[in-house]
DNA sequence: TAGTTCGCTGCAAACGTTTGCTTAGCCAGA
DNA sequence: TCTGGCTAAGCAAACGTTTGCAGCGAACTA
């Protein structure tokens, strides 16, 4: 039933080798027989098995591109943009969702890895030793994460903490808190470090809390425990938790910047259209999809030399950020508990 | 270097043909071989190359998902669970994106048809034509359209849009619009009829206005078109408009609802999160792309009785609906010029 | 005119599987 | 002892391509 190079050779009397090399060599055939098989081509509709292309070149044409959870609204303008800049180069992408699970992460390489020319593995959840061990089964940028001789797509998140924790103490907050991210997150370890240090060097007493599933519902729950922490500004692992966060504190009737002030970060679609608008550190996902995906497609001798590219975050001053409170215990509900001390 | 069903067979001791039978067809091997065979393909680290099986089974155990825009939020969770799905299944899925382009979709559908065992097409743009010629080149499953004698899931939006219309009718709204979505959406269509049908019934006005992208952008931009329009209640083709409708509105100064009211369609996660929190009709998504992969993957005797179905909406009543406003002059800024006069 | 190069095409092997057919060995029944 | 049936395994063709090699005229070189 389907048409197969063999019919268009017949159809147009020739051997198969000829109309094979009509598409993958063009120049190798005369331009008289080329037109002529092209044309039978078409009038039969054939269009080639790229399956079995691959099964002689060892090049599949294909992608995979792992994510940790496609509903996560910063993932879908990731697999936008490498799905695009994959197809222009001739490159089907194949998109999996992993919940977040690293178990799930590695068996989907392994069982994508003989069907593909290269896997996207973004925000990894996985140990840096099984990357390694996988990166061996087949090529591999990881998106999110700096894994020792892997090449690598990375968003500069800590320089995004060090502005988001400076803005904060230069409105005035002495206490700020890190919502931390699920564990096996590289950015989630990057924040926390940067965030650290930062409020250190500026003399600030930061709290970390966590950690936390990146979803909205734990943004929701965290608000308690961020209240409990009395801090006054607040950084969260991602826009989405952020903005959990806000509804959490609105439910309270927390007034956000008025009582506590509140950044994210990725800079999702979302965090401007809700009320307040989110402060946050927007990271350049689209960018990165597109290089992650030329990475991968890049010819051998120069992978190595781009090994790793940092793209640049910044900081989106908006409505959720405001000079700290005067006193503090007004930042908290009535039922809220006090626990610890805070330093003013 | 990659190991092969041969290396296997050498390895142990055995013929391809019995080292293929161990993995697809265990019960023809004597299991004393069987297990020796396992474990030193376990060992060697064998993986099937599925391309190679597909070549001669003609099953690739791939699908391919077509949508007309990843980054629109209602497409991720509808991609999330047809993945889901379709791994549980043992299968893989490309996912492309269109961009709202007809052309785009059918090119797609085209390169992927060899690769796959179905092809899922989202909200397509193309004519049904184009359609049911691209069903003899590959199974087709298409979602949010109904296409004569083609597989298809859809959401009864036109009961949606009925629910719409008659909730606002019954806050009192006499004249209402319906801000239109892309040319080739055959949800477009039904909303437009359902929601013109329902507005005749109950005596009410009802001006189409469009058509538009599906966008928050282009929501944005249409605040002045409805505002001239003279109604006092708006459904839009999709929640994301709705949004963005609320965004130029707000900048406008109109207030929302006690101007104006606005129901969008899908209930994607964002509709919750802004404020007002939007009245919309919820589709389930989710749902629609696991069951459009399991027609997919459906024998071909059942596909023919279960070939459409019809998911359910529901209208979801939050705060951008409310009672219509006494004198609607009042709805329009001072610089809009009043268009037509209104029926009350 | 003979030899060499060149452009085009055909031939056949190969890629990693699956699968219908054949064979080998064994056991039961007669 | 022979026949028949069964189980387990091997053999080889096939799936739709690509590609190194060889062949063959024609055109160029000497």
């Amino acid at each position: 039933m389907p048409v197969t190079i063999r019919d268009v050779a017949r159809a147009s009397g020739v051997h198969v080798s000829t109309v094979s090399r009509t598409f993958s060599a063009p120049h190798l055939v005369n331009p008289e027989t080329r037109t002529r098989v092209l044309s039978t081509a078409e009038s039969l509709g054939y269009r080639p098995n790229r399956a079995a292309r691959a099964l002689i070149t060892g090049r599949t044409h294909n992608l995979g591109l792992i994510v940790a959870d496609i509903a996560n609204p910063f993932f879908p303008p990731l697999i936008k943009a490498a799905e695009s800049q994959a197809r222009q180069r001739d490159y089907h992408v194949f998109v999996a969702d992993t919940n977040e699970d690293a178990l799930v992460e590695e068996e989907l390489v392994q069982a994508l890895a003989k069907q593909v020319d290269g896997v996207l593995l973004c925000s990894p959840r996985m140990s840096n030793d099984h990357i390694e061990q996988l990166r061996r089964e087949v090529p591999l940028v990881v998106v999110n994460r700096l894994v020792e001789g892997i090449p690598a797509v990375v968003m500069d998140v800590a320089q995004g903490a060090k502005a988001a924790i400076e803005h904060l103490v230069g409105l005035g907050h002495r206490h700020v808190a890190y919502l931390a991210g699920p564990r096996g997150s590289w950015t989630n370890r990057e924040l926390r470090r940067a965030a650290t240090a930062t409020a250190r060097a500026l003399g600030a007493n930061l709290t970390v809390l966590g950690p936390h599933q990146p979803t909205e519902t734990a943004g929701v729950g965290a608000a308690e425990q961020v209240l409990r922490s009395g801090a006054t500004g607040v950084l969260t692992y991602n826009d989405l938790m952020a903005i959990g966060l806000l509804e959490g504190l609105h439910d309270r009737a927390v007034k956000v910047p008025e009582q506590l002030s509140v950044i994210g970060i990725d800079d999702i679609a979302l965090s401007r259209l809700i009320r307040p608008k989110l402060t946050t550190v927007a990271t350049p996902t689209a960018a990165a999809g597109r290089a992650a995906v030329d990475m991968l497609l890049q010819p051998d001798d120069d992978r190595r030399t781009t090994a790793q590219v940092t793209l640049q975050t910044e900081l989106v001053v908006r409505d959720s950020t405001g000079p700290a409170p005067r006193r503090t215990a007004a930042s908290r509900p009535p039922s809220a508990t006090p626990v610890g001390s805070l330093k003013e």
